[in-house]
This record gives C-alpha cells, structure tokens and sequence, in this order.
DNA sequence: AGAATTCCCGACTAAATTAGTCAAGTATGA
DNA sequence: TCATACTTGACTAATTTAGTCGGGAATTCT
C-alpha cells in the first residue's frame, strides 16, 4: 500500500501552482524544475486536469497553467480521483452478484477494508489545495 | 495506492484461524480452502508471521496453526508491519541528510502524506483481531 | 514573416513489483 | 510406514509504474 508518483506529483504540481502563481500563467518547466519533476511526466498529469476543469491553460509564449477553480475549493482526494491514483482497499467485485458483501464469515474482513478507505477519503476530503498552501495540515 | 494481497490476505487467514479455530490447530488447506486463497502462498505469509510470533505451528498429521497470542492483542497494523505490507505515503529519504523536512516550500506536501499514513496508521492500530470477528468494525 | 516558447497528445518501453507456482525436504501421528 | 502438514528457497509470468520520445498546434515577440 504505497502512493504513487501519479498522484504525489500531481499534488505537488498543484500546490506549486498555487503557491507561486499570483493570477498569472505558470509554465509547466517553471513547476517541474522547482519541484525536482520530469517535465514530460508532468505534461500527461496536466492534460487530465485541465479536461477534469482544475486548470485552465495559456498557449504560447509567457502561456502556462492557472488554477480554474479557488485553492479552497479543491479537495486533496479530488485530485488524486482526477489523476487516476486509485486509492483501493477492497477488491470485492461490487458488479457481480457473487460478489463479496461482507454479510458471511468468508468476508468478515471487508469492513475492515472498506471502513480504511473511508478514513483516507475522508482525511483527504477535508483536506483542501489552500491548507496545504498555508501549512494548515496536522 | 491499493492495499495488496499479501497483506489483505494475510489478515483474512488470521481473521479465519482466529474465528474458526478453538484452540485447536487448524491446517493452512483448510484455511486456504475456506478463504479461497492459494495454498502455497498462504505457506509463505504464515512463514513470516510464525517468525514474528504471531501464530505457533504443530507439525504432523492433525498439525496446523494456532494463534500465538490472544485475538485481542494482535492489531491489525502488526500484522501488515509483519508481513511487510508497506503503507508507505512518502518516499522522503529519512536516513540523507539532504531528505526532505517538509521545512521549505518545495515539499510543503509532506505534512499532508505524512498525516494521511498517520491516519491510517491510527486506525489499523485501533482495531484488533478479535474486533473484526465480532464485527465491531465501523 | 519567422522564431521562440509553450501547451497538446499518443505511442512506446525499461524496470520494478506483484502474485503467485514449484520442488524438495522435515516432522508427526495413526 | 504412510499420509498429513508444516518448512524453505528458488523461480517466473503478468501487471503496473514511471516514465521517455517524437511530432504537432497555438501564441506572442521581434
């Protein structure tokens, strides 16, 4: 159970943006190189957010990215939902009618799962871009 | 960031000895069967946890596995440390000197993936073995 | 106009990890 | 002695991760 480069970098990206970009386009090398990121791997991760609507894009010289929507406004888990980081703990099949619904002592542990995806949804939920900004986090 | 089956599994074989067997030892076939988990796989897992304390074999005919200790006092968190299920949420290289100390703007996203293993840490920790059985899971 | 800059997008791939299998052995009880 | 069950290490196929690469398209500066 370890996080992934996608949704760490995609993270770190965002803050970046927020952080050091007043308004104004912020371009994707500017980002990479503050943050120690390859560039191109950061260019998949920002084609997702800005068809997700998190970012908005300039073209061009002086373009970049802006943030589309407010720092407060965008929660942590959103973000990693966008990118594709998965962020699973069970693997019950919810489709199939065989599948698990921890009714019988075979899936006693699903529970258990589910109730760790739930804290970490939630830590992540409460969690917005402008807290971690202002190193509002405990 | 999705739990593995070396960890999910783990759990659910120790859930199934905690649940199904009385004292008495119970063979990994059976616990392979019920559980639906490959055998082999399970002989590695039980390995570990045998070397860790967790469960004491009884070898022979009529053999199998009994928990070493009471349900009670075995956290889940303990059981995936033993089997070396990661849980990492951040790759920060504690041990250099030029490791991130979330103490610059670069990795102003440290306190928040640190928070997020705590998190989850907390609630592993918080739930025993006997807690799953009788589902006193939220 | 042309050059420089920047985003846009799909295809590809090396390396690591996962999720096991397999084979051979050791101990115990009926 | 035979079947059962744990013990252990080596091996591997498939998947996932973590990127790279190459070519394009839009925009602005000179």
């Amino acid at each position: 159970m370890k996080l992934g480069t996608k949704g760490r970098y995609a993270v770190m990206a965002l803050v970046d943006l927020a952080y050091y970009g007043q308004g104004k386009p912020l371009a994707l090398t500017e980002i990479a190189q503050r943050q120690s990121l390859p560039i191109s791997y950061l260019e998949q991760l920002f084609l997702k957010l800005r068809q997700k609507g998190f970012v908005a894009s300039t073209r061009g010289h002086l373009g970049g990215y802006t943030l589309a929507r407010e720092a407060e406004a965008i929660r942590i888990s959103e973000i990693l939902e966008a990118i594709g980081e998965p962020l699973e703990t069970t693997r019950c099949d919810k489709s199939s009618s065989t599948g698990c619904l921890g009714t019988n002592a075979k899936c006693l542990t699903h529970a258990l799962w589910a109730g760790l995806g739930a804290q970490m949804h939630q830590y992540l939920h409460g969690i917005s871009l402008a807290d971690v900004c202002e190193r509002r986090v405990v």
